[in-house]
DNA sequence: CCCGGAACCTGAAGGC
DNA sequence: TGCCTTCAGGTTCCGG
């Protein structure tokens, strides 16, 4: 499931193949991934496009157009951008032709992917809260964020609102590594546990990019190649079933909808 | 505004 | 072997 680590991953190493390349066409084999008012309107305003830049929001792939717009694509759960020949074909949903010969294909089995052209960034960018990695980012932003929030401290650090790209297994990890139970309301939260998931956050983000991000399932890299993050995963997916700190067995709660793992020895409820 | 739960999808895995 | 159920989780929408 591509969260920060794994969009940041693909933009980074697509760059160098797209950045510059003028797209000649569209293939769309799953008409319903397209969120603008028409395919047509879609085909028209990415057709003869050079892509000018690639940048990433948080789980938001932004390719910038030649036009000043952008053609936006978020991978959801299933999602991959290959290039040509790197894909097994089985659900390829769309393939861009470039003017190099190349291609680049959206490879969704779970249909859920999306993509549209917006004039701007600006769409995306109220979707969501701050870039966790960005120096700007603070324990006092953070701190901020949690203030007054009875929701649980899982179900806060999912929200894209609040805060850009943490998924489910990034955030399982943070709140392991910062020893914080997943229920916990943001608010009860102390200073020095606001603290430690500040630093945890942005350590396993940043772990996560280091290793080009975590391929459970369904996540490949444009060149075909899986990510090794979640060998560094402690409780994600209950990864190895037993806390490495304590030895206790890891537990799995529903929190938000999602399923959630975690140590209920190093991460207590208090009273 | 705040929060929880359903819907959108399909493949994999497990039960019987 | 094969049918059925459950699980997976990012985002949006809806209801309280």
């Amino acid at each position: 499931m591509p969260e920060l680590p794994e969009v940041e991953t693909i933009k980074n190493e697509l760059t160098p193949y797209v950045q510059g390349r003028v797209i000649k066409s569209v293939d769309l084999f799953w008409e319903g991934m397209v969120r603008n008012d028409s395919v047509a309107d879609f085909r028209r305003r990415v057709t003869g496009q050079r892509i000018t830049g690639l940048d990433r929001r948080g789980k938001y792939l932004l390719l910038e157009l030649g036009s000043g717009e952008v053609l936006v694509i978020h991978l959801r759960m299933s999602g991959s951008l290959l290039l040509s020949d790197r894909s097994d074909g089985r659900f390829t949903r769309a393939a861009f032709h470039l003017d190099d010969g190349q291609e680049l294909l959206f490879r969704d089995p779970r249909k859920f992917g999306v993509t549209w052209v917006a004039a701007d960034k600006s769409g995306v960018e109220r979707k969501l809260g701050p870039e966790p990695l960005t120096p700007g980012f603070t324990e006092a932003t953070l701190a901020g964020l949690l203030r007054d929030r009875n929701a649980p401290i899982k179900a806060l650090l999912l929200d894209q609102k609040l805060l850009a790209g943490v998924g489910n297994m990034y955030a399982d990890e943070a709140l392991y590594a910062a020893r914080i139970h997943p229920l916990r309301s943001g608010g009860s939260l102390t200073g020095e546990e606001t603290r430690r998931l500040y630093k945890a956050v942005r350590e396993v983000l940043t772990a996560g990019i280091t290793n080009k991000g975590s391929s459970v399932v369904n996540y490949y890299r444009p060149g075909g190649e899986l990510g090794r993050a979640q060998e560094e995963f402690k409780v994600a997916h209950g990864r190895g079933k037993k806390c490495l700190v304590c030895g206790a067995t890891i537990e799995r709660i529903v929190v938000g909808g999602r399923g959630t793992y975690f140590c209920p020895h190093c991460q207590v409820m208090p009273g």
